[in-house]
DNA sequence: ACTCGCGTCTGAATCAATTCAGAATTAGGG
DNA sequence: CCCTAATTCTGAATTGATTCAGACGCGAGT
């Protein structure tokens, strides 16, 4: 049996495209007993509606944004800083009845198509620190958002000042007293090679430095700021203990039990996310190492787990960056030069952090 | 200026559009050299790639599930057991290339249209009980798969047996003796009426009685499942204090305060998921009730925040469920009947049950 | 009687690609 | 030099709707 469309239906009821068209999409069109004809013999032979690919193509505009993330996507569900940005950015969207496609980064090339065969009508740019998606996603000439770096120009953006909420973070551990600060500084699943040896982290960090000032990811900020504080306070950068990982609890419980292991152990972690945190105390725990007593251990972004683990980090309004994003998306202000929200942050301490022993 | 279509760039280098298409999506069909001019020209004129509505309309393949949620996605993503779901049919999906696009229901109405005009290839029900949208899915006449009920005849089914897992809770905490127990039952938020009386879920519950084994939602098969076993151990139904709210820690919170009003308080509670249960536990730390020892608490899910909270509840396999439904929908396998797979379940005690004082 | 306007409905153009049969060109072998 | 086969490219049909100018009939106003 053929495919039934609108024409399959005009021909049955005796009428035109137009009004079978007219009928389903603009009741006001045609009269209420032609309309209940033609739904009727549509109904009869199973018509599903109308085309959404050919309507979306007619239009052109599909009611849908996508959504990128540079890490696979049953990794960002797992991240639940990810999980609240959506949270934001799915309420503006539902509000005007746009969806949500989501698209993540299982493998190289792969994304590169489904973000080419995307059906959107604009795109938002996860946390893409210099990650290639970000050419794709611009190649595609829609409006784009992008979310913690990179500021690409002419792109809106929606961030934090990050590194110099990781200066306070350093500084308070600092000021506490601790000489003995190890860091562990996250990075994307792309870039992360486990082999290399960790102060090649160097290389990478002084990219920060060097180039425009916007022109890297919201880790690597973290970890300049980091830096920044720890130097002025007299600290030699190289002598400080550094792992990098990615943002995921398991894989930071390897990093932090590196960290651990030293000889004479650090007496605080800081962490440059809260899912590395909880990393870091579950190997505390697992050691008797008891925090605050023993270690202190700082994180970033104030996920919910953070509170009732009574883990000091930096909070950052989660959720109003993704509301942020959608609204920049959706009611695009035509601004020259493109808006970029920079939102508030604030070092919120709690019970994992004390004095050095 | 003219938008940029294959046609621009067939006139501008001097071929067929056909050609064109073929730099783009078929390489092996033309010389690499004309390729790379035809590439260069693209470049030139801006074109952002073959235009993904057009493509899909011709190809009849969206490469995308819809995965539609009968509450607000923003509600969504604040559910770790939708969360856990969704992790797992990312998986699935993102292996074979396929996006995914999230549909929530914000208002009536609204979810209409956008399933409506929605490019996808098929479509994933999650835990749509009794929910208007699934006759708006099925009308679409694309592959579906259902998660935690309804089950339609023809639909693919992934789910567990809800019900006797909840006769097993039950069960365990009469077993420890508990006779003043309390029960919160979970509706979805389309349902849920805060000022109807609650004994009103009797009529709510007596459906799943007297209809088909699984015409009902995973949260009444659980409450049948308590009442079962509660009538089983000689308890009367409409003594057992019952409260009805949506499956949101916020608003569980109420339901909880007016449980925990009741004298002689219930020495046990039996929350229908977990989220719920945190909500009692909150509850019941702001009164200085101590659980386990004058209050016990059960769940049902297993989140992941349920173990380090030591809750006692039922564990299922949340994301593996996501990429069953998955797979479910990727690889249809053509049985007749429609696959229908009940995994596994399994009371997990932990330390917010024991005996009542 | 004529025109104006209104409510309904139609026809043809358009959206931007893919597909497939076949034409034109090139290469190789006898 | 010619025939065959392979390679490279083209034209026309197709995908399923929306859109817009205009046709048609009908009642009201002049």
């Amino acid at each position: 049996m053929q495919r039934v469309t609108l024409q399959t239906i005009a021909d049955r009821v005796g009428v035109s495209r137009t009004t079978v068209s007219n009928a389903f999409s603009r009741p006001d069109q045609l009269k209420e007993e032609l309309r209940q004809r033609i739904l009727e013999v549509a109904e009869d032979l199973g018509y599903p509606g109308p085309n959404p690919a050919a309507r979306t193509l007619r239009r052109g505009r599909a009611g849908v944004i996508g959504v990128v993330f540079t890490e696979a996507l049953s990794y960002a569900f797992a991240d639940s800083y990810a999980v609240g940005f959506l949270r934001g950015l799915a309420r503006v969207a539902e509000q005007s009845g746009t969806g949500l496609h989501l698209i993540g980064w299982p493998s190289p090339g792969m994304a590169e198509e489904v973000i080419g065969d995307a059906v959107v009508d604009g795109f938002c740019l996860f946390s893409p620190e210099g990650h290639p998606l970000v050419e794709t996603v611009l190649r595609r000439r829609l409006p784009v958002v992008t979310v913690d770096y990179p500021y690409v120009p002419g792109v809106p953006f929606v961030g934090i000042e990050d590194r110099t909420a990781a200066r306070e973070v350093a500084s308070y551990l600092l000021g506490l007293g601790h000489r003995r600060i190890a860091i562990v500084a996250a990075e994307p699943m792309a870039l992360h090679v486990p082999e290399r040896p960790e102060r090649a982290a160097d290389a990478w960090l002084d990219i920060d430095l060097t180039s425009a000032a916007h022109r890297f990811g919201a880790c690597r900020a973290r970890l300049a700021g980091y830096r920044d504080e720890c130097v002025e306070a007299g600290l030699t950068w190289d002598d400080i203990p550094l792992q990098r990982t990615v943002n995921d609890r398991e894989l930071a419980r390897r990093a932090a039990e590196r960290l651990l292991d030293l000889r004479p152990r650090p007496t605080a972690v800081i962490a440059a996310t809260d899912e590395i945190a909880f990393g870091v105390m579950d190997v505390a725990a697992q050691r008797g190492i008891e925090v605050p007593g023993e270690l202190s251990v700082a994180g970033f972004d104030d996920v919910p787990a953070a509170e009732p683990a009574g883990l000091t980090t930096v909070h950052q309004p989660i959720t109003e960056k993704g509301t942020t994003a959608g609204r920049l998306l959706l009611e695009p202000s035509g601004e020259d030069p493109a808006p970029c929200v920079i939102m508030e942050h604030r070092l919120v301490v709690r019970r994992t952090t004390a004095p050095p022993p």
